[in-house]
DNA sequence: CCAAAAGTGTTCGACGTACACCCATGC
DNA sequence: GCATGGGTGTACGTCGAACACTTTTGG
């Protein structure tokens, strides 16, 4: 019947996306407490008693980095529980993919002392960060290039006003490869309730001024944004 | 700093799909033990302690069915962490989506008494099920669904040699849809690596024999396979 | 012969790709 | 003017949908 049940923690880690620079970002904090002190690692925390992971992951969000978690994107990737992957006992985690626009980081961290954005570029594989959240990382990342293109959200990735050179910079970002201005423009206008038109115009130097849009209802993307060629 | 972390306990559920009688159904258990005693639920059981997550689904597969978890597909889905979704004490549930072809149930399990086939379409939401099983179920099917789009799991509910319409009989029974056989050969057998021709033929009594495949070695479909109209 | 299931050929239309061309701004 | 980015028009190819038609079995 019944052998001793596991006696465990329940972590919450966040891989916050955003795409600053032209370059898929994601943000780090320096750990403050061991294990693996001073170490990059994913913000993230403890599960607390009367609380849904989900609630945990949007606490999590504000105390660490001062981000409001009720307006990014977030979903749940499949949790890590190897018996081994925190020497300080048996901790299973959560992790969620967060998706922000290009926002500074107000506070820095309790837990942890200053959070800043790392191109996902410039972490090497299996390299700095702490524990196994090389693993999430990729996982996240993952996540988020199959999500550009069944979802709309790419949007969220920008502010709340934005032009088409912008949202496609995402895409270029994310998935690493280079679009065809005109024709993107042309599907994502197309697909009913993907952006909607915001009337305004804005000029950023050079070239016409690129008309603004905003997020559009629907969320699911049909038919799918293609990653395959489409490049200029 | 860190507040009181929560004391849990980790559950493994299981959410075995498979196609008989040309249904789409679920392995339900008859609940031996407190709480939701007599109530079906989906088999699962808690986390032990030198235990991954995907460990347990698979011991718990063969504990309370009998089935051999390392010859199914395996999919964990987002978990379930409501405080109150236990009425004996906090537990986080961990969902797994399996995929078998059609067995029989041979060993009836400990826990439960009899575990048995049940079609999905009968388990009326919001009724039967223990805890909050159905919507567990829910989740699995939909992912199940959009499985079937984009992978070739769909082979995996069919035996290790099956015909044309049987994978297409599943496709049909998951998305609840028909599809165009003729269209639907072309489509499977264009695509490289989704199956593998056998060389045998099968006769079932009414009509020409049909060609018998296995498995081939590709996992994700792409092109996708599409649920929208393609009806007959 | 007839019914039923397996499979092939073919036409049509929708859509993705590529690219020529025009528009509006800063310098 | 010229470079730069925004946006439209359009031709071509690919692929999914629909369906006529042939093949091979059982009754």
């Amino acid at each position: 019947m019944a052998r001793e049940h596991a006696v465990l923690r329940l972590a919450v880690d966040l891989c916050i996306l955003t795409v600053r620079e032209g370059s898929l970002q994601v943000l780090v904090v320096e750990r403050g407490n061991e294990p693996y002190r001073g170490r990059l690692a994913l913000p993230g925390g403890f599960l607390r008693g009367d609380e849904e992971p989900s609630a945990a992951a949007i606490r999590e969000l504000g105390e660490e980095t001062g981000l409001d978690g009720t307006r990014l994107h977030l979903e749940q990737l499949p949790v890590f529980g190897a018996p081994d992957r925190d020497p300080s006992g048996r901790v299973v985690s959560v992790p969620y993919l967060a998706i922000a626009p290009d926002l500074p980081v107000p506070r820095p961290g309790s837990d942890a002392t200053g959070a800043r954005w790392s191109p996902v570029a410039s972490l090497v594989s299996g390299g700095t960060l702490a524990f196994d959240h090389h693993d999430i990382l990729d996982l996240a990342v993952e996540r988020a290039r199959a999500s550009l293109e069944n979802t709309t959200v790419a949007a969220v990735f920008c502010d709340d006003l934005f032009t088409m050179g912008e949202l496609r910079g995402v895409y270029e970002a994310v998935w690493g490869i280079s679009l065809d201005p005109r024709n993107f423009s042309r599907k994502v206008t197309k697909t009913a309730g993907f952006v909607e038109p915001a009337g305004a115009r804005r000029t950023d130097g050079v070239g016409r001024p690129a008309a603004l849009y905003r997020r559009g209802p629907v969320g699911r993307l049909n038919p799918a944004m293609l990653r395959s060629s489409m490049s200029s």
